[in-house]
DNA sequence: GTTAGCACTCGCAACCGGAGAGTGCTAACA
DNA sequence: TGTTAGCACTCTCCGGTTGCGAGTGCTAAC
């Protein structure tokens, strides 16, 4: 025995059913609600066969079936091959964004709020992650008498800030003029490089030596600090509204996996740099996940970095209007982030 | 018929024994758990008159007596007036902060996950939020041929940046010139002064008219973009873990209260700038927290800005453990902001 | 191959009854 | 007059039972 067009059509007519409802569904539903031109006897038999080939589950003998993640998995691979994306799908999500302007952060935050809001799942949205950024220009911009800010601006137009000390007899034009020095001497170097080389550049510029110290502190933090990226998370409220997730522990666990925002990121870059993808169930390869999917995007800033979208459901999710929403935020993203003002726009 | 010291006692020991266990309790309870000498038919009677005095609820006739919020009112304020703080405590708070440097959002962020995490209940930490800042100073630093980031200064040490465009031709000992004359002109206006005063410093500095005028917009965004501070939060999932909220309507509504990060805002800040509050129940002035308390502390930072820390709670909240908590939270974060690098230490 | 019919299986909601907790009241006691 | 023992009463909670409805699987007829 194996698949035919019927029990494809079958299959299909039960996984939207049961995504749309969220209660197992019976031969019977099936041949009336779905006109089949077949009875339920027949739908039965087919049901059974389906169950046999591992598409159907059986909560309990006189309950309905529902999809196992087989199902959903081939439901998603044929949406996909098929190309049905933009069917029952979202409103240009382009409105969304009004038009305002908007730093980088901030644009994510937003974004995890829109892809939340139009899918009514859980959404996250993971700042751009690239190789170790380079230095473009270091400027040291006095604050008050005895601190200055250093502000190092990098070719991912990443900008790490940060307060130093400085001794009061250090002026503006001084750390003008060691700024410059230093972006000539370190221009394209990685901040790594940077603690590499600034030791002998303390030795060779001689006087400054505690502007130079510093920096050089400041380097070695930066290192580390660079490369969490910012993850914003959109949202997590919805989740509950789905009777998958009427047991609180099932929430609560939920929940807490969706706090720890480092971990979270990994799964949901968990699938490399795909341009998308979508995991089911098991496929999430977390246990708490059991019974969610995730679908992800990608977008890229001009500088070619990776950023991740990524949609948080139960596993009956309405995966093509998912998907299309997903697809027109990675477009639009990918779209605010080459600009060519790096990191920000005016629509 | 009015309180006594017996009464009170006994109310305390029923607010006690409430808030441990979470369910209503009885007089035979009292009178066994808490040895007061007296029977529990005595003990009802107190209660029954307690009862009529508002300060105890009883959920049906034959369940125990609850806590009213006026119970727990005057609980909190005799415990606060006998000064009854540090006893059953936090361990140091001192010891979470590792010895890493901090930046400001990341500090605020990580107190909101140790709030958290010491009191078992939702902590929501709120940036430092003052009198608009003022400029101190501006600089431009080139980041590309075509664009330049601009860094602003306040006193408040915060700090503003974004990027503009700029064509060509300006290099960056241009840019260093036209920020110092800005510097100048600028110091001690707010963004709102400041948009005021640049029509005019265009006209009078001619040439590098596209620059200028560049800035004059990012002030423009700016004045609006500052006034929302950060918000962190933390612990949202601990909520659910208390049998008050074991309906799901219920968590999902205190969920999407804590995902309006504004709103959040303006709730815990509700009670003004007090250096201590402690709100209980209808007390909160939010229908969604009618059985929710709210306990707040606030700390400063060395320019005099008061930020805000809260913690959020079920009514039966372990109010001495929060507040002596909030109380070391509070100074070791004023503590920290005070220090001579605002914004930043090194422990 | 399809369908009607039927017996069978479960889950679920409603119902019932007893147990237990806790109260309020009354009457006795110090 | 305050305290306590005793008792009837009220509710909730829990376990068991029952009936209903949904849905299946099988068989026999078309």
């Amino acid at each position: 025995m194996d698949m035919d067009a019927r029990k494809l059509r079958i299959l299909r007519a039960i996984i939207d059913d049961y995504i749309l409802t969220g209660v197992p569904v019976g031969s019977r539903t099936i041949s009336k609600k779905y006109e089949m031109g077949l009875s339920s006897a027949t739908i039965r038999n087919e049901m059974s066969d389906l169950e046999e080939l591992g598409f159907l589950d059986q909560p309990h003998v006189s309950a309905g079936r529902i999809p196992s993640a087989k199902a959903y998995r081939l439901y998603v691979d044929s949406m996909l091959q098929a190309g049905i994306i933009p069917d029952d799908s979202a409103e240009s999500v382009l409105s969304h964004f009004s038009g305002r302007v908007h730093q980088m952060e901030e644009v994510i935050d937003h974004a995890a709020k829109v892809l939340s809001s139009l899918t009514q799942y859980t959404a996250v949205v993971l700042s751009p992650k690239g190789n170790e950024p380079r230095i473009q220009t270091i400027q040291m911009v006095p604050v008050s008498a005895e601190s200055a800010l250093v502000v190092i601006v990098t070719d991912q137009g990443l900008i790490r800030d940060s307060i130093i000390r400085v001794s009061s007899e250090v002026d503006g034009d001084t750390l003008y003029a060691i700024s410059r020095t230093l972006t000539n001497e370190l221009r394209g170097s990685t901040l790594t490089d940077a603690c590499g080389i600034m030791p002998q550049l303390i030795r060779r510029m001689d006087g400054n030596d505690e502007v130079l110290r510093s920096l050089y502190g400041f380097f070695n933090e930066g290192k580390t600090v660079t490369r969490s990226p910012h993850v914003a998370i959109g949202g997590t409220s919805n989740m509950l509204s789905y009777p998958e997730y009427s047991d609180v522990d099932k929430a609560r666990n939920f929940l807490s996996l969706m706090e720890t925002r480092d971990k979270l990121a990994d799964i949901i870059r968990g699938s490399g740099e795909m341009a998308f993808t979508v995991r089911i169930g098991p496929e999430t390869g977390v246990p708490e996940m059991a019974d969610c999917s995730i679908v992800t995007a990608s977008y890229s800033t001009r500088s070619g970095q990776q950023g991740t979208i990524g949609v948080i459901g139960p596993t009956r999710m309405r995966y093509s209007r998912v998907i299309s929403i997903l697809n027109m935020m990675g477009h639009e993203l990918t779209d605010m982030f080459s600009g060519e003002d790096e990191g920000k726009r005016t629509p």
